[in-house]
DNA sequence: GAGATGTTGTGAAA
DNA sequence: TTTCACAACATCTC
């Protein structure tokens, strides 16, 4: 049987040909041909949020990858096709007559979705499917057996369970050489050819003209106006695999409608150099042995990061997650120092959270990336809340929630929020799209039950927008868990937006290396360049109120209010799954109940001008400053952005005159009138 | 049922 | 530099 095996082999989650334990398991079947395929999924192309940062990665990663098996194998390459993988792989193994798809299990929500069809599909094409585990260290699906069918919601539930499955799968080595991707009666004798004929086999298939087979067809969550960052046209669809000078070659960027030169390419994709981090990272025994999460900085940039910067290469699978565990492991063993660290701190266990989450989103399936019917999410009565139609689909466009969310959301992802620490780590992200661990926490608790109660789902979205690592597990789930809606519940522990920064680092080096208008001041005032006096803000030429924004909301002030209402959500105990929250009633049973207040109503975008903002940091040209296009839509509230920062100076002497006055009482003017009255709680 | 524990808070006091 | 109160959560162990 397995001499005759014609093997697809579908590349998704394992950009990598070293310890691929799929591709080994395709190569035990000594198959006569292999076909390394990826299928350019139009569901990833629009129906999920992905930014042009995360787009390069996986372009750059695929080309060495493509590399990377053409050296291995000379007339073979990644074969890319284009098209809805459900349609266009039945084709494939009609045409090329595969019998056996082999594949990494893909443990996400979509994945499995997806994957679910295909084993259908395979069913009935008689194609026998190979699925295995790869991603992760354990796999998901046996860890959530395990604990019978229930999330993991802590590390020491993980740890419990894996601990009763054997030591992690040592790597093993990338294959020396590869079967050919030939049809059954080819005379090809180059890869020119080989791809050749390839193409002729696919001659009369139609190109894709959809938008995947997820969500509303006509929703493109990419489109500048959903928020995304295409702004041209899709032509990547245009052919099946490919112009016919480039068979079968990767999409550009372009090809996708997106323009590269808006990113600043600092993290290179690819698994050499996945693999070149890797050991460089493992010489430093000192480095792996004693490395501890909670004290690493988050001042760091992507160039000197404090932390491995390994997640965009775990995401793709540039890496493997066993190689790094075991890497990390023979290093440890190497330093001879003193007291070595361990998990949950240490780099083994940032890849045993990394579990817990898979397993966690395992459990809960789709509903992990969201509030509504996800039974691990605690309710709270955010703003700008996710909208469900009749049937129970998320609607999109989101409809406009309050205009002062919605413009301090639309501050938040431009990084134009008027506190440093924010805007450096959102513009880092923006630019860049990664942001150290300690970072993400800042601003994912300011977001939301820090600052501005805004839902931790909007904050996701950026995140899934502009994050190259993003993780449909990891990421929401650190979501739930900054906002305390699952996994941690220690609601009074908040990061302080110059308090936490100032521990790692007095001197600011982030926020001068992204805020540049605000480069000039002492540390003193780095990240509470309001609190200066007027003398300092001209001598560091920057006044706040005209060339950098004015705060946008009271930092103690709502802190003390939100913690407060933080109390209210967990005494009420709802959760995504609780009767009030599926029916729609739970904000206003939790208003009536607890006297919870209406959103902030006030928003003086006339004094947050910020005329020294740098270009690059600064909204699309037509989007200054406009909820309209913010993540999943909004109502384009009427919020001002003066480019020029002349035209409302009166108003900025004048909040600058009562600042001042305020310093003296060590109290800072905020941007946003409290309301009237307290909220009370009634017992 | 009590007490300890939980990767990653802050600010005052010793 | 370390320790503890802050006002207080869920979960795990005994």
């Amino acid at each position: 049987m397995s001499k005759s095996a014609r093997v697809l082999y579908w590349f998704r989650t394992d950009l990598r040909l070293h310890d691929s334990p799929a591709l080994q398991a395709a190569l035990d079947l000594k198959p006569a041909a292999l076909f390394p395929v990826w299928c350019w999924d139009p569901n990833y192309v629009y129906k999920h949020r992905v930014g042009i940062n995360r787009f390069r990665f996986l372009l750059e990663s695929m080309n060495a990858l493509s590399k990377n098996i053409t050296s291995t194998q000379s007339n073979s390459q990644l074969l890319v096709v284009r098209g809805e993988p459900t349609e266009l792989l039945p084709e494939l193994w009609k045409r090329w007559n595969i019998t056996h798809l082999v594949i990494e299990k893909d443990p996400s929500a979509y994945g499995r979705r997806r994957d679910k069809l295909i084993r259908e599909a395979a069913k009935k094409s008689k194609v026998e499917v190979v699925a295995v585990q790869g991603h992760h260290l354990y796999d998901p699906e046996e860890v959530t057996k395990r604990n019978k069918g229930k999330p993991t919601m802590s590390m020491s539930t993980l740890q419990k369970i894996v601990s009763d499955m054997g030591d992690v799968p040592k790597p093993i080595d990338a294959p020396k050489d590869l079967p050919l991707p030939t049809l059954k009666d080819s005379k090809s004798k180059s890869l020119k050819d080989t791809l050749s004929e390839l193409a002729r086999s696919l001659e009369g298939l139609p190109h894709y003209t959809g938008k995947g087979r997820e969500g509303p067809e006509s929703v493109d969550l990419n489109s500048t106006e959903l928020g995304g960052q295409r702004d041209k046209k899709v032509t990547c669809y245009d052919t099946v695999n490919g112009e016919p000078s480039e068979l079968f070659s990767v999409p550009t960027l372009a090809s996708i409608g997106m323009d590269a030169s808006k990113v600043k390419d600092t993290i290179k994709g690819g698994e050499p150099v996945a693999l070149e981090k890797l050991a460089n990272i493992c010489k430093d025994a000192e480095y792996v042995a004693t490395f501890a999460k909670p004290k690493t900085s988050p001042g760091q940039s992507a160039e000197d990061p404090s932390t491995t910067l390994l997640s965009p290469y775990l995401k793709f699978g540039c890496l493997s997650v066993r190689k790094l565990w075991w890497d990390a492991e023979e290093a440890k063993k190497k330093y001879k120092g003193g007291s070595k660290t361990g998990p949950p701190e240490n780099l083994n266990g940032q890849l045993l959270f990394r579990d817990m989450y898979a397993c966690a989103e395992h459990a809960i399936g789709d509903a992990f990336q969201r509030v509504k019917g996800n039974e691990v999410c605690r309710y709270m009565d955010w703003y700008l809340p996710t909208h469900y139609d009749k049937n129970g689909e998320v609607v999109l466009p989101r409809p406009p929630g309050d205009a002062v969310s919605e413009a301090r959301l639309s501050a938040y992802k431009l990084g134009q929020t008027g506190f440093p620490w924010i805007d450096a780590l959102m513009r880092q992200l923006r630019l860049e799209g990664w942001m150290h661990h300690l970072g993400r926490h800042s601003v994912a608790a300011f977001l939301t039950r820090g600052q501005c109660w805004i839902s931790w789902e909007r904050g996701a979205e950026i995140f899934d927008e502009y994050l190259i690592d993003w993780d449909p597990c990891s990421n929401p789930g650190n979501w739930m868990w900054l906002s305390c809606s699952a996994f941690f519940t220690q609601y009074f522990r908040l990061y302080g937006l110059a308090t936490f920064p100032a521990k790692y680092d007095k001197t600011g080096a982030l926020v001068r290396k992204y805020c540049p208008e605000l480069a000039k001041f002492p540390d003193k005032y780095i990240y509470e360049p309001f609190n200066a006096p007027k003398d300092v803000q001209q001598k560091a030429g920057c006044i706040i109120g005209k060339d950098y924004p004015f705060p946008m909301l009271d930092e103690k002030a709502t802190k003390g209010e939100n913690m407060e209402r933080m109390k209210i959500c967990y005494q009420a105990n709802l959760h995504g799954t609780s009767k009030e929250v599926l029916e729609g009633k739970a904000d206003d049973m939790l208003k009536k109940q607890h006297g919870f207040k209406d959103p902030p109503k006030e928003f003086d975008w006339n004094n947050r001008p910020g005329s020294k903002i740098p270009d690059w940091a600064k909204a699309p040209k037509g989007e200054e400053h406009t909820t309209k296009g913010a993540p999943g839509g909004g109502n384009g509230a009427p919020v001002k952005h003066e480019d020029d920062g002349h035209d409302s100076d009166d108003a900025v002497y004048e909040q600058e005159d009562e600042q001042k006055e305020e310093r003296g009482s060590k109290k800072r003017k905020p941007a946003v009138k409290q309301e009237e009255g307290k909220s009370k709680k009634k017992k």
